[in-house]
DNA sequence: ATCCTCCGTGTAATCGATTCCACGAGGAGG
DNA sequence: CCTCCTCGTGGAATCGATTACACGGAGGAT
């Protein structure tokens, strides 16, 4: 593969003046510039970036750390983050942990050894190692979904809360009074907020989450499967399922179908993430969506501001609830009903 | 962030102790590399990848550019492709051309730039033709279930002949005769190719396959729709919509619905590509499955192989069917009745 | 005792870029 | 005509690793 050295020595010139004739540097006569712009083309020249970053310290690549590629909401999540960063003139190395923390370990610290310019993390547990002491180092990091508490990092996620409670009107609305969730690995923000925020919204309703209703999963198709079994072999079953995230939620269903029963006259069933599938499941999952594009454009965002020396600040959107039929009764034109205060705006899809 | 130069100072010996001790070389006394592995553990060194890679002329990384981040199918093609990679002790980049072929050539090139030991392809159109340049210019490359003719590049990928024949001897042993298909992209092979086994499978039981039952698609799921509307549309809309791949089926289930009509009773749908979602839609979905693991896996190797100055040769695996209840009739536990040689083998998945 | 071999180590070249500094030519100003 | 700037350019240092080569000392063979 050619080298600046071969260009140089076809276009007649030094090696500092193909470098600066390549970089739009000013103090270059035309002539050269010609020149060397005909020997790169010659010699179908591109520019080694391992070396150029080796001397300039700087890799314009920003190194993506997700939970787990086969989740759809992680996938949009990892396009959108590619499509500003690329727009911002940043590459993107992504590194999928599978909810392993190992694995997040192991992708971190290559992509620490790439030199990467940021990091952008959704932290499968309380965090590695490796990934502290980058944040520490000061590695330009944002958390993006999940975040770790008492880091110094911006954290770019999205607020559920009033999405929850909305979620909880709705059934409580349709006369459902048993309700219980299948929680995200503890480990995880996300995985506790959201039992918080469902156990807040209950309380507004005079409704108790025992412990039977918390059933402990994983973020993974399989746990949704197994916690709803025993959810099913309780004496008294829950009347709606409530899933922590989309995978969890078609395990959920797998569950239900394997006993014969249906959503939602058996049993309803909801879900946080929503996901284009859920529109053609059977029935189509009501579920809690996350502005998932807008999420991984501030992730980038704030991440550049981070490189560029600035603060870089977190950012926290809104969740809403999108109401289908998988907790019962088509979805009719007037709002559920709210406990005290208003609830934040509905989306209502028609399948 | 400490350097070679940093280890050795603290350790007491030169640059080139500290790299002998930590890549493995035996003439390294014990004294000295614990001396090195203590200051390596002080200090916090990690090597830089980057000097490591101009120096060695390798970067223990592989390239994978994919048609689509958001097709399920491709995740789980890079997933497991990123898992036998890390096997070998590589590193994989993905870069997600969004069936453009503009970014296609942008992820080449920067990867290219990159000095990625290998690239893995699954090409948009025709070709880039940095990538012809790239082939041409022995850079090791294996194409993935696309690939394109003509180029000397292994091929890994699936045929799904047998299993669209097993398709066609179900569709019309449920009594189906009008059978259109939604087609991918011309210049794709995977996209001929489909539409060619369909033919050929509809003309061993003597069913023509009129132009009007062949619709034009991109492989997303808006094609599918609009595909769809159109085949609707016509005064004798066909019995069963096969869809290239699952995407297009999406959109395809989107345009029934939005008619009102139901599958299977209005119209049946078949789907190219298996995903776990399609076993909750209204109905779960008949498709052909793709052995998606083990494609990823050779794919990795085939490439590692040419890495390595070998041949890597191609892999064709087959595919294979997957009846579900979106064509009609619910599956019973007898195969489908095949036209001349017989079938390969078929499986039936209860939801 | 002498010579040779081998072992452990250090010095320095190298990979391919960027960039500081010096230098020569040419034009402007005195 | 001399001096001083400016402009375009080249030489060489540099980034952080790997590795060929040289070298000194210990130990074995003769």
């Amino acid at each position: 593969m050619a080298s600046i050295k071969d260009v140089a020595a076809e276009a007649g010139v030094s090696v500092a003046t193909v470098s600066r004739a390549l970089n739009g540097h000013p103090s270059v006569s035309a002539a050269a510039r010609a020149r060397v712009l005909a020997a790169v083309e010659t010699l179908g020249y591109r520019p080694n970036a391992l070396a150029r970053s080796l001397r300039t310290d700087q890799t314009r690549t920003l190194g993506l750390v997700i939970s787990d590629v086969m989740n759809p909401y992680f996938t949009e999540l990892a396009r959108s983050v590619e499509e500003e960063a690329r727009a911002l003139g940043y590459s993107v190395i992504i590194g999928n942990a599978d909810e392993r923390p190992d694995l997040q370990d192991h992708h971190v610290t290559t992509l620490l050894d790439r030199r990467i310019d940021g990091l952008l993390v959704s932290p499968t547990d309380g965090g590695s190692p490796r990934m502290l002491d980058a944040a520490r180092a000061g590695t330009p990091m944002v958390f993006v979904d999940r975040w770790i508490p008492g880091v110094d990092v911006p954290v770019v996620r999205s607020d559920g809360r009033a999405a929850v409670r909305d979620l909880v009107a709705h059934l409580h609305g349709l006369g459902h009074r048993r309700l219980a969730i299948i929680a995200g690995p503890a480990a995880t923000t996300t995985g506790r907020e959201r039992v918080d925020a469902f156990r807040e919204a209950l309380a507004a309703y005079g409704l108790p989450l025992p412990d039977a209703y918390i059933g402990q999963g994983d973020f993974q198709a399989g746990s949704g499967r197994r916690v709803t079994e025993g959810f099913l072999d309780l004496p008294e079953p829950p009347e709606v399922v409530f899933a922590a995230d989309n995978l969890m939620a078609l395990g959920a269903l797998d569950a239900v179908r394997a006993r014969g029963l249906r959503v939602p006259e058996d049993i309803g069933l909801a879900a946080f993430d929503d996901i284009p599938w859920f529109l053609h499941t059977d029935p189509p999952v009501t579920a809690i969506a996350q502005p998932t594009r807008d999420l991984g454009r501030a992730a980038v965002r704030a991440l550049v501001e981070r490189i560029a020396g600035r603060a870089g600040e977190s950012v926290t959107l809104p969740a809403r609830l999108v109401v289908r039929r998988s907790c019962g009764e088509p979805p009719s034109e007037q709002r559920p009903p709210s406990p005290a205060q208003s609830p934040s705006p509905v989306q209502r899809s028609t399948p």
